[in-house]
DNA sequence: TTCCGCGTGTTCGAATTCGGACACTTGAGA
DNA sequence: TCTCAAGTGTCCGAATTCGAACACGCGGAA
């Protein structure tokens, strides 16, 4: 199986071991962090498939403001990671923000393992996804963009090439090309 | 100003009718759907900017089944047009349900006009943005693949020729053709 | 039936693009 | 210092691609 490093960042030491416990089948290896700072620090530091991040984990802050700033700066550092987050004050609204703002879940605690584990397979296949679409070949994104235009025009070739902005003929042996 | 249409979907007639109302300087026309039926017939007739929906519009369920059925129906019949979700009866569960399902926003019902006339606001803008995206020329497309893996080899052209597949001559070419 | 519009498949000379090769610059290291 | 590796800008014969044009099929209207 293919080796995958999830980043646990939680303040509270035993919850971020019970989480690394309940993923250890799911990562091949974890690594915690407990601040903002050691966030960067272990975002530069190494490439991981996942974050799991808390939204609390300042002390006495209960808003998310710590929670969407860390997922600022996930993206930031690098936008095809995607974030898990969780919390214990979960409201709708830092919900629907959180995720408006591109995490691609929402866990509230104290977490369903299965339902944890459910979700950072999900992001690391997420991650995944996103890494192998920034790194198309230039023949593969352009057969990308030729079958969504023939899909909808429904395969008339001339409305699909005046769309494109390419001859009929061109996009009639693009076609045969890359055989659709 | 460009005219601007909104479907708006509630079985509960005074609520829609006071939407639109709120909505009477976003949107130059709005029309109203009460059921799923409804919205299939108003989906194929006109071509939208954003859909306002109502998560529990069946008799009876708050589970908000209904919502979310309505919600892929709308994806189903356009990908591009933005689907902000409300709801009366809101739960974490099923706002972050409902976003990872697509939907643009998530409200709570009673909502506050301000917010509401945003997140339509911000709704049709999505949409404009989507269909910008999926209707680009063929070169515009291998335009942006090009700048991207520049950007991401920062300058480099012969990485990024690597990265993409073609000789790093051609490449060289197309960076001077378009201007990058 | 004939005609016409629309779409497809194919051809061919012209135009463009390809990629290997060469010269040059820069920066690191012995 | 010299050397070497890596990257860039450019050139040119070969290869590919372009698009206008032509032939054909098909469904609808006169």
């Amino acid at each position: 199986m293919k080796s995958s490093l999830v980043l646990i960042v939680d303040d509270d030491a035993d919850v971020a071991r019970a989480a690394a416990v309940a993923l250890r089948d799911e990562a091949s290896r974890t690594i915690t962090a407990a601040s903002l700072a050691e966030l960067d620090l272990r975002l530069s530091a190494e490439s991981f498939d996942a974050v799991l991040l808390d939204m609390n984990f300042a002390v006495g802050r209960n808003d998310g403001a710590e929670g969407l700033c860390g997922l600022a700066r996930v993206r930031h550092a690098d936008p095809s990671l995607a974030v898990v987050l969780m919390t214990a004050y979960a409201g709708v609204a830092i919900a629907v923000e959180s995720l408006k703002r591109g995490a691609v879940d929402f866990l509230m605690k104290p977490w369903q393992n299965a339902r944890l584990v459910e979700s950072v397979r999900s992001a690391m296949a997420t991650t995944a996804a996103r890494r192998a679409g920034e790194s198309l070949q230039l023949d593969a994104v352009e057969r990308i963009a030729v079958e969504r235009s023939l899909a909808k025009h429904r395969g008339n070739i001339s409305l699909a090439a005046a769309s494109l902005g390419v001859s009929r003929a061109a996009l009639y042996r693009r076609k045969q090309k890359y055989g659709l």
